[in-house]
DNA sequence: ATGAAAGCGCTAACAT
DNA sequence: ATGTTAGCGCTTTCAT
């Protein structure tokens, strides 16, 4: 009375429509040599007995599989979550299906689930990483490769997806300038895990300062540990500078979302006022940049743009010699916290 | 110089080491028969032409992917990454790959991916739906299927992982009752748009009012159109709720995160303190309950065993017949908002 | 317009 | 301990 359990196969069809396997292929892909009367009998054979097919066989014949790889440190962060599912979102328009590997920023991992990927067969993979792990141990070239959000060495030959970083930093420490802030401190990441960005963000802040005409100090510039979590150190360290009180602040540049909100923290608690007295400015602009109070003035990455040209150049594989660098524009999405 | 771009298939492998390709295939899957010898030759071979395997020819053989589905509303969204990560390292761990579809709750595309991931040949679907697209359209039991977050016609024998709502409902409005609370809004999902957890919730809402001997006024209970962002809806709701000022308030139970971070705006702009005029308590207990401020209390719905048990029993395939309903246990997560 | 048959890379049953 | 071989479901070339 019900289905039966397991699809049958192009061969089964091809009995019950009477026809060949051959061409119960050729109308399944619409490859034209075959009669209307038969499309329509071999189409209705196929509807009324649950035809699924079986992608394995068809990717062993054809050598792809319309899946592509995504290896990312997590999926449970804000502003990666949304790039995935910007990812998904156009990939599945062309056809494709997206496989997601968390890799916590762990080369071994990074490393077997690119393999595993390979095996897989998927047809490119997409990886937020800057690629040290692999470079030398596993073969770059097997499957088109895009890097996200990341700067992997240019001798690598992988097209990479950022923001104007450097850009981005002078504009967001413009924008506290142009609030009248004159003592700006830079949040920075940890030295080790600097992923490119941090430091390119922080020669931006340096750029604005020096139009401005405001001298640099060093002890302005704020480096985590990178041992704790994000927002813990940033807590931490903007805490002990206003507790230190020993240089005027008027406007903190965080280079991420959450070392903003851990700055946020420090200040809430000794009562400054953001931003009356202190103006604050974070990355990245996800759901997290809403919901704090003061509401976070944040630059905009445009992770869907950034999605939009990783899968362009992922499927669209342009030539070899192309430029490897991709910037994507941003934008200040301006709140409380820095009016 | 370098490797070659394709990677070699077991038969080229079997002709370098001068075995069969019977031989490569059982070192390569541990499964015993050969000498020590062979199988360190064969081994040196398999690595010193970077074999990497064809996962399409060994689906297609064995019938089974070693991949997992997960159809889900939007990975965008705190709670389902959370749940999405989990469930990859769970999955992960046991030699799984999964691949992730947004349906945005859209009833089409659920159906397509649904067949998509079918044809793919996955081990095993795991789905954030009740099922009601699917039902009668796509075969159910054609590969194991589990629901995650929703409560699907029992009538579909589908397992189900959930919280007991019921239970958390009545635990998060005890919670306010003993700070004190005695004037408590309710404020539901819309009642299209509901998925069986906000009315047990608010069931539960119900029997803690009862057990207090506190007498039910639908006047809190509120409930949103369901047409605009939840945020939005719950600061409009309860903002009016306010201003007309009707009814005295000093708590409210908001059925998720983005509800009560919707109520928090609409009491912080009337400057209502929170906790000290009304005590807050939402749902999901995402990071955006540690960065609002006051911080948000929630009830943690522990995500991480939503996912162990889900996996479990989506690769164990228990026998036909156990029970479907599989309740999470559920803790609450205290904050400021309910000091 | 249609069919026969080879073959993608692998595993497993059956020989030896 | 090792080899031979059939066949998983599909596409595609080559006949007809």
């Amino acid at each position: 009375m019900s289905q039966p359990k397991q699809s049958p196969s192009i061969k089964e069809i091809a009995a019950i429509a009477g026809v060949s396997t051959a061409t119960v292929s050729r109308v399944l892909n619409d490859k034209g040599g075959y009669g209307e009367e038969t499309r329509r009998r071999v189409m209705a054979v196929l509807q009324s007995n649950g035809y699924i097919g079986n992608m394995a066989a068809k990717a062993l014949r054809e050598s792809r599989t319309r899946t592509v790889g995504l290896i990312l440190p997590s999926i449970d962060n804000p502003f990666f979550s949304s790039l995935a599912y910007h990812l998904e979102e156009r990939l599945d328009r062309e056809g494709h299906s997206l496989l997601i590997c968390n890799s916590l920023g762990d080369a071994e991992r990074e490393q077997n689930h690119y393999r595993s990927l390979l095996a897989k067969q998927v047809d490119g993979i997409l990886m937020i990483s800057d690629l040290s792990a692999l470079a030398g141990r596993l073969p770059l070239d097997r499957v088109p490769l895009v890097v996200l959000d990341r700067r992997p060495d240019p001798a690598l030959a992988v097209p990479y997806v950022v923001n104007d970083d450097r850009a981005a930093g002078k504009a967001a420490t413009e924008h506290l300038l142009a609030r009248g802030c004159r003592h700006l401190m830079f949040l920075a990441f940890p030295q080790a895990a600097d992923n490119g960005a941090s430091s390119l963000r922080e020669l931006g802040y340096l750029d604005a300062l020096k139009e401005a005409g405001i001298p640099v100090d060093q002890n302005y510039i704020l480096r985590r540990p990178g041992l704790s979590p994000a927002t813990e150190e940033a807590e931490a360290l903007v805490g002990r500078f206003l507790d230190e009180g020993r240089f005027p602040l008027d406007g903190i540049v965080a280079v991420s979302e959450k070392t903003a909100v851990g700055a946020l923290f420090a200040l809430r608690k000794r009562g400054v006022s953001v931003p009356g007295e202190v103006r604050l400015l974070g990355f990245d602009n996800t759901i997290l940049s809403e919901v704090t109070h003061p509401g976070l003035s944040s630059v905009d990455r445009c992770p869907e743009a950034m999605a939009d040209t990783a899968v362009r150049l992922l499927l669209e594989r342009p030539e070899k010699g192309g430029p490897l660098l991709h910037e994507i524009p941003f934008r200040l999405a301006e709140r409380e916290s820095s009016r």
